[in-house]
DNA sequence: ATACAATGATCTATATATGAGTCATAAATT
DNA sequence: AATTTATGACTCATATATAGATCATTGTAT
């Protein structure tokens, strides 16, 4: 078996985990596709797509957003700007910052 | 070397990948948060927070989520509903929803 | 200008995710 | 009610992700 791997996560995570894998799920269903399908459409094996809907953690993230495209799940809420923009976005904005991160004697970082 | 991994992944899915790359740096640099401190608080080592970086598809979702939740990066955009809401819900749509796709002979899904 | 710490890149060894089956059960259609 | 397909659970073999180094380089701070 795949022995589960005992990593401990937060329960954020795991939250967020479960909703996206409840989201796929729908989603399949919802366009009547059955996982076999899904698996063949997306690249990747049926058992695969069982443990993506059952919310494992170790599931490389590319397959697990892949399948998401497949099913036309948009990823990452796009309201204003599109996909590409907010990534354009994020990159310039890192653009113009510290490239790499000084720690000082100045305590941990308390930037609240 | 990791060799990379030849698979092919859609557009959309590549930029959804960056998109959260960028995110995630953009967030650790913000919080002066130094790849190892953060891998570190995450449970992973420096080297997976650097392909995270990168994008590298072939990471585990769950150590990105991690990642992603230890930096307060917000993941589904939790609008009116919060994240375990989300969840409860659509586990409670999928309850009501045929719990198996049947193939009948009338031609592929034309649900468009 | 110098020092030092963080990053990026690369290598190796090990753990483990993935694909490819199989089987039993559940569930949808007839 | 009977049939048949999709699903879920499991096993095994193999590919590969990950941790844990090290080294050169870059960037920050003094």
């Amino acid at each position: 078996m795949a022995k589960a791997s005992n990593r401990i996560y937060s329960h954020y995570t795991r939250e967020a985990l479960e909703l996206f894998a409840a989201l796929i799920r729908e989603a399949r269903l919802e366009k009547k596709m059955t996982a076999q399908e899904l698996a063949d459409r997306s690249g990747i094996s049926r058992g695969l797509v069982q443990r993506i809907e059952k919310a494992d953690p170790s599931c490389a993230i590319g397959s697990v957003f892949e399948v998401a495209s497949i099913l036309g799940l948009v990823l990452f809420d796009s309201d204003e700007h599109s996909l590409a923009e907010k990534r354009a976005l994020a990159i310039s904005k890192i653009a113009l910052m510290p490239k790499s991160v000084r720690k000082t004697k100045r305590e941990v970082d308390d930037d609240f």
